[in-house]
This record gives structure tokens, sequence and C-alpha cells, in this order.
DNA sequence: TATATCACTATACTTTTATATACCGGTATA
DNA sequence: TATACCGGTATATAAAAGTATAGTGATATA
């Protein structure tokens, strides 16, 4: 149904467009939310565990980026009155979804590797990629 | 191929695809990229038809994004030796291959937007969406 | 002659994003 | 008693991203 967008149509593009694809760009916004998710995809876990799955990650930047994710809603935050209390992360259907963006980034990525190498003779895009 | 990944195989989480996930990153990295291949997606663009597509856009801006996105091979920049200068933007074959990754990001977007404005009972998302 | 267009660049600044480091009270383990 | 884990917060900086404003030289238009 949006497959195949009228350029026409796009080119008016619509308020709900934008809206959308800003929710988008809130979600991979940012250094931490993309490697997050991607650890929650393989299932619930605590706020420790998260911040040893996601290398380097400091914990302000955890919690804050946490926050965030909950608030856009793309995860659940769950506190069990267990002493010390137990805290666990779980993304909710849309951020379980969000998936398929992320399998498209890749997909388009490897594509896009394997052409621009060749094209380039074996040096890797100049900017930002190490 | 790589539509339904093994947990397994992506729990490795090998070089190439975090790289393959950076490069994208970096293409919609920024505030400004996504409108200019957006608007790019209709044509080629001389320097000022985008500043005046992609509104609010600084030439600064335009310009510095316009490098980018040449340097990492999603546009095209083309000098014509009319006095003065015409110069034109293109997408390359990465470029508007590019789409499809857009299409699932608003595709997302507006599910997103349909389910979570829904179960908070016509609140916005609060973050970062004004 | 005055003004506008083209494709930008330069300088200075503000805002946003990320890091470094230390710390909290409570509990469990050695 | 000393140490480490739990789920974070506080404070201070540093680095990155974005904005504001002005200006370039050549050319075309009024």
């Amino acid at each position: 149904m949006i497959k195949n967008i009228d350029p026409e149509i796009l080119d008016k593009c619509p308020d709900t467009f934008v809206l959308a694809v800003n929710d988008t760009m809130n979600v991979l916004s940012g250094k931490w939310k993309f490697p997050i998710i991607a650890s929650l995809l393989f299932g619930k876990k605590r706020f420790k565990e998260l911040g040893r799955d996601v290398t380097k990650i400091t914990p302000r930047m955890l919690s804050k980026e946490l926050r965030d994710l909950e608030m856009n809603g793309i995860v659940k935050r769950t506190v069990y009155n267990t002493v010390p209390v137990t805290v666990e992360y779980e993304l909710t259907a849309s951020g379980k979804s969000f998936k398929k963006v992320m399998d498209v980034m890749l997909e388009w990525g490897l594509e896009h590797r394997k052409i621009t190498l060749h094209n380039m003779e074996k040096s890797p895009p100049q900017n930002k990629t190490p």
C-alpha cells in the first residue's frame, strides 16, 4: 500500500508523513538506540545486563536512552518489588516491529558496501566510518 | 536472504554487519540528509533549487550535507563549465536504492503512530516530536 | 547604475549530544 | 571487615551538530 508512493502525493508531503518519519528518526537518533534495541530483540534484559551487552555505554547514557525509548513507546520498563529492586526492560509491540526497519537498514548497507567498495577500488567511504 | 536473521548469527554480530548498519546510519545522520535525498528522488537538482526545496536549510548546511552524501557515494555532483558555473546534484544507484529504507521508515512510523496514539489516548509521543 | 542570481565559503556563535568520574543506600558474598 | 553487585543519579566537561549573518566574483536583468 505504501510500497510505491506516487510522486504527486509525496510531493505534497502530508504532515502525517513528516510526523511518521520523524518518529522513526527519533527511534534511531543518537549513538546508542540501535544497539540497545538490537540487544532487547533477544529478550528482556535488566539494566546492568544491557550495560554489559551494549559495549562502552555509560550508565548515564543507558539510563537516558532507555527513558527516551520508553517515552516513545518502544520499550516497557517493569519494576519488581524485590530487595533490592529488579528492573526489567523489554520491547513493546512497536519496538519488536521496528526490527523490520533495522533489517532493511542492514540489507541496504551490505548492498551499498558491496557496490561502493567495488566502485571505489577498495577505498572505504571516507566519512565517519573508521 | 537477510529477511530472517538467525539470533545465533546476529549475536556474534559480524563486523561487516556493524559496518553496514553504520553506513546506513551515516546516510540518515543529522537533520537534513533525509529531506535532501527525498528531494533528489524527484530528479537532479541544482544547489539553490535544493535550498528552496528543503525548507529552512542554510547554504552552509546544504553544502556540508551534500559533501557528506557525495563522499558516501549517495550523491553525484556534476559541474558544467558555463559562466557562471552550473552545478547539478543527483542520486547515485545506491542513493536511489536508499528509497526502500525510507519507505519502511515511513511505513513503520505510520503504523507506530496509529498504535501508539491509540494506546496513549490521543497524547502524542512525549519526546522530540513537537 | 542598481539589483538579483549562481554556488558557495568564512567566522562566530548556540544548542545538543556524549563522556568522565564519582557517588547513593541496600544486600550478598568472601 | 572488605568487596562487589543492583539500578541508577549528580556534576562537570568535551565534542559534535546546527544556526546566524555576512560576503565572494562573475553575470544577467531593469
